[in-house]
DNA sequence: CTATAAGCGAGACGGTACGTCAAGTCTTTGA
DNA sequence: TCAAAGACTTGACGTACCGTCTCGCTTATAG
């Protein structure tokens, strides 16, 4: 018997605009990426009104990381077994997220708004950039104590290394390859990880 | 017989007009960073009319690239006798420049406003991205020379961690400290390099 | 038996609302003006649902017409015992009326809006326009009687003169002052009753 | 001989733009009327694009008043000989700018949005109220040099009468009679002047 | 005394228009 | 004759109100 609880999220209006917003985006996000995305034609081709979506939202930025970018990054989290293991399916996220569709159409655009708007920054990296880390966190740990690390490396720096190394392999390269760019980017992580220079 | 030379940089109009725009532009953006620097003003504040800039860029992406980022990078090359030598002198320069200004104001908007325009994009790489490649090519082939490195390395991957890992570090992870960034992307490069996993 | 009559104006609900929206319009009406007043503002400030508003007025114009001017509406019959007397208190309520709040804030306004809606127009001209024109015929009626008038003048030209003048005095001329006003129109209508044209 | 001047409002951009939205402005006004208006409507039937319109009008009013009222009100200087037959002509520009199109449709709107708007107040009474002014005080002082006026009267409150009580005749109580208006109004106006109370 | 209907607050929603900014194009002008 | 000046169309911005529409919560009256 499911379980009819009174707070479950019923099919209410609200959810169903919000259906309309996160379809019409991905589709726009799909047709003319980030920088052609605007309000007003989301507005015009969902059938909510411009002043609805500013209810909820109060940038363009907000909105498509929120539909776009955060909604679909619910994940569980990883233990393989080995630092190896853990390392390439960490690299495999960040390239997917990075390289492939949305992410690769909305970060630039993206980054670039919240260059200079700290408090806008702030929210953005909450849900995005914390849970990663958090991720690095566990796994990192778990390695030194198998003795899979020389030394305590540095999370921000793999932080860095995972989701820099893709970013500027798809966009300032122009490398698209997700399989290739997943296996280099595992292989340039565990060469930080192992080799940590004694001093 | 009037005009000596044809070619010289004399102090001609166009020079005149040239320099009055280099100035805006680079004022511009100190004060209103990228997004906030629109051709509408820098042609206002620097008093060249809106279809002379129009006339020299076709893009405002084009312009500050040209005004800003492409003027500042003459730099002699890279020879300091040992392979972690030159990869300190060129990790300072990345660093510096994504995380000094005017490359830390400029680089997110600059590759929003390139993403999705391949023709853009091309010819900004051109300048700012291949020079890169070539001065790693030459320290990793002298290093190799030198017996520095145990495989021949990725230059693509190591151009990408160059320029991907400071990128991150400013604009996702927030961090500012260009000595301490320096530091850092030294060692994560010469961990890839030297710990070539023997595959 | 507690209540006494169904219909009296007890401290019902119904009573309450009505207050407190009487007392925001009134207070917007001085604060912004009429056109400075909108229904968004008058259930925000006063605490009444829009809902309610549009449950019993359909328009702003009818709201403050209600609230604003017909309520204040409720004068004595005039009888002073000679028609420039008569005229004289007659004009001084209809100077008040045009040139003193609320009507100065709120005429201008009421005219705009039932300029072109005729339903709204004939239900505001009820009990606004009719009245005055009733007090008008019986003044006009007991001068004649009296032989204080040469002939039956016309009421809808006393009428329009009575309105019209002060409306063009103050906001087309400018002019403030009510004392002086009340003169020169008592002044104007008293001219033209007595000199009615003998053809 | 046509003169040919030079500085001749030639057929330049700014002229054809300029008729294109007093053609659409009258337009609307006899579909829509005043409230109906919309500079948003005016830019779109126009193609004339908003903010041209903006760059010459700050406000719908000024727009309107400019376009409909001021263009048309260039009218030669009364002189019939006698003082009835002055005001007659007066009494019938009056009505016919105020009960006629477009004043009929334009004037209640206008006079709400000058109403508390003082600047915009001054501007649009300069050249509407002002040269109607001057037309009855030459009236009048030629009538006393003939000897036509008992006294020197107010030309304020003729000017008044003049207006406002047409105004009142429309807009208030709903007639529509161009020709009784105009004989009224004359009517009610040489008695006022020439009965002046002996005071 | 309680059930029920009416009145109400809250506020989301689809709209229209506002007034502004900047983009990029096209005309006019002046040196 | 050609470049500066600047007027123009276009499109998007973010905001204010409009009038409509649920949705539960009071409240007051009638059974």
């Amino acid at each position: 018997m499911t379980q009819r609880e009174g707070r479950a999220p019923r099919d209410t209006r609200r959810a169903r605009t919000d259906a309309r917003l996160a379809e019409t985006v991905g589709d726009l996000l799909g047709r003319l990426s980030y920088a052609g995305l605007t309000i007003e034609r989301v507005a015009s081709e969902s059938g909510v009104a411009k002043t609805t979506i500013y209810r909820r939202w109060g940038t363009k930025a907000e909105m498509v990381f929120d539909l776009a970018i955060h909604r679909a990054e619910e994940q569980p989290s990883i233990d393989t077994g080995s630092l190896a293991g853990d390392i390439a399916v960490l690299a495999g996220r960040a390239v997917r997220l990075v390289a492939a569709e949305p992410g690769r159409a909305v970060l630039p655009g993206l980054l670039a708004d919240m260059s200079g708007d700290s408090e806008l920054t702030d929210r953005l990296r909450q849900g995005f950039i914390a849970a990663a880390r958090d991720d690095i966190a566990v796994i990192l740990d778990r390695a030194e104590g198998r003795g899979e690390l020389s030394t305590g490396a540095s999370v921000t720096d793999v932080h860095a290394a995972l989701l820099g190394i893709p970013y500027a392999q798809v966009h300032l390269l122009g490398r698209n390859d997700i399989d290739a760019l997943t296996g280099s980017l595992t292989a340039q992580l565990l060469a930080v990880l192992h080799a940590r220079p004694s001093d």
